[in-house]
DNA sequence: TTGATATTTCGGCTATTGACGAATTATCAT
DNA sequence: ATGATAATTCGTCAATAGCCGAAATATCAA
């Protein structure tokens, strides 16, 4: 994970149509959904979706895969641990024993 | 913290210029940072600068605080532990429990 | 093969973004 | 007050982003 990918990462989720797509999938993270379910749902034009989805998976946030005809999507949670670490690892000049807020938080989240 | 207030913050981070502002001020944040040095550091023209932080700053991800002449700026870790805490609330259903790789990965981080 | 469904690609449009230099505002020293 | 330094605002420009409908591609069913 370096900077451009962080950014590409960023990027992909720093748009309302996205994050609500990203959201979604991260909520369903066990079951993949369909291309098709997330255009119903969220009400995205096919095509939009079409290129939203790319960028995500581009992006490294999503895997895609083929069943027959459909394809369903998934939150890579993986990808996710990737990007926050390169978030903190930079934090408190690398000393993550500093970061106590971020790990507390973590550790009990109140919402 | 709303998805508005976190694309912000995302959209913020997604540009490199910005990134490497944020990352520079992360690994600082013990010392504030000036302006001007900030455009020493990273041979950012004055008036460039001055839009990525108040891009940074309106996303809620810098401090600022004027002496004498200058201004200096800092990152705003709880920022952080919210943008991270929102990314991570919606995980896996919003049971933490789940999310066993990024909390080990955050205890013991490799980078 | 033909037709139906799922998804992507393409073209065109408007809106936003990021860069810079010049001018402006703010603070301080004399 | 005057001049010097720090930072921001403004105007302009080219490049990018996001949306949609229409056409193309892929897969399956009959």
């Amino acid at each position: 994970m370096d900077q451009l990918k962080a950014i590409e990462a960023f990027a992909a989720l720093a748009q309302d149509t996205r994050m609500s797509i990203y959201r979604l999938l991260v909520k369903r993270v066990s079951q993949s959904v369909r291309a098709s379910e997330i255009s119903d749902l969220l009400k995205i034009v096919p095509s939009t979706l079409s290129g939203h989805l790319a960028i995500l998976k581009r992006a490294g946030l999503l895997k895609a895969t083929r069943h027959q005809r459909e394809i369903r999507y998934a939150a890579d949670i993986a990808a996710m641990n990737e990007l926050i670490s390169f978030l903190l690892q930079d934090c408190c000049d690398g000393q993550m024993s500093n970061c106590g807020e971020i790990l507390t938080l973590l550790k009990a989240p109140e919402n």
